[in-house]
DNA sequence: GAAGATTGATGGTTCAATCTTG
DNA sequence: CAAGATTGAACCATCAATCTTC
């Protein structure tokens, strides 16, 4: 067992320990004050920065690291509290929008301010802004690629 | 939002990214080859580092990040599939050794070479040895503290 | 036939409740 | 009553199959 190899499951080891503790953490402090669960709160702020806060689900897939199925499901849950409505394609019947409502809009306005603090708080609590800096870069490298859930 | 909470959010973005890649990809690799999941091959990895290759059900749950009941879970399996028995403790009762059988340590040792080999190639492929050091040492951080799945 | 979307069945994990033993 | 372990219900995600539309 080569240093360098010993060096990637010390990585990699991390990397299962710290997503497993910081998503604890953040979806924890989500749910507890506003309803809400991480990929809840990802596909508001995808939806909303979309152009007229709608987009197709295949694509809304694909930022949320899920399957098509997955989109669905997390989307019946969003939709039965009426948060995002759907919308349908004059161009193509096959696709589906979905949209956000008023109520999801104001929702993620909501939440947005207590998330982000939440986020900045535990990575600060750990790290110097040229350490996150340096974190921030080394994980995107990594996350890059064919990071979808329907590459395989 | 200032500069150092938008680095925040980055780091915690490519976390989740990079989390999301990195497993689906190893985990497709020894579910594959060799039938495991990464948890039960960590659980098989902390079982034949442990004295007599036993640990208490408790204590592995600390170490997988999981509930006490995700482990008798996840055991159940390595039962079934005759990796891992049951002892019991003469001096308490109440605990249940998880005992790592000799088919166990085979498969243990039969599935390292290939996981360890995909880790190093996953990771290397995408860092120098500095960077990965580095990696290690702020992800390192990031996942300590309570970071159990039942310190909530 | 391929693409978008949905559905049924399945696996893995948690929470709350329970049982047993200390 | 606390600790170790297990069980039932629930949740979230996946895969495979299906339906509709291009």
């Amino acid at each position: 067992l080569t240093p360098q190899a010993s060096r990637a499951v010390e990585a990699f080891v991390g990397l299962l320990r710290a997503h497993s503790r910081v998503t604890r953490e953040l979806n924890g402090q989500l749910v507890a004050e506003h309803g809400l669960t991480i990929n809840d709160f990802e596909a508001l702020f995808h939806l909303a920065q979309a152009e007229q806060c709608g987009m197709r689900r295949v694509d809304l897939a694909e930022r949320l690291l899920l399957t098509p199925s997955g989109v669905t499901r997390l989307l019946d849950g969003l939709e039965r509290t009426g948060l995002v409505g759907k919308g349908s394609c004059p161009s193509d019947a096959r696709v589906t929008y979905a949209v956000l409502t008023e109520a999801g809009r104001a929702k993620l306005e909501q939440a947005s301010c207590s998330h982000l603090a939440g986020i900045g708080s535990l990575l600060q609590e750990h790290f110097s802004p040229d350490e996150l800096t340096t974190l921030a870069e080394l994980l995107g490298r990594l996350g890059e690629g064919e990071a979808g859930a329907g590459s395989a």
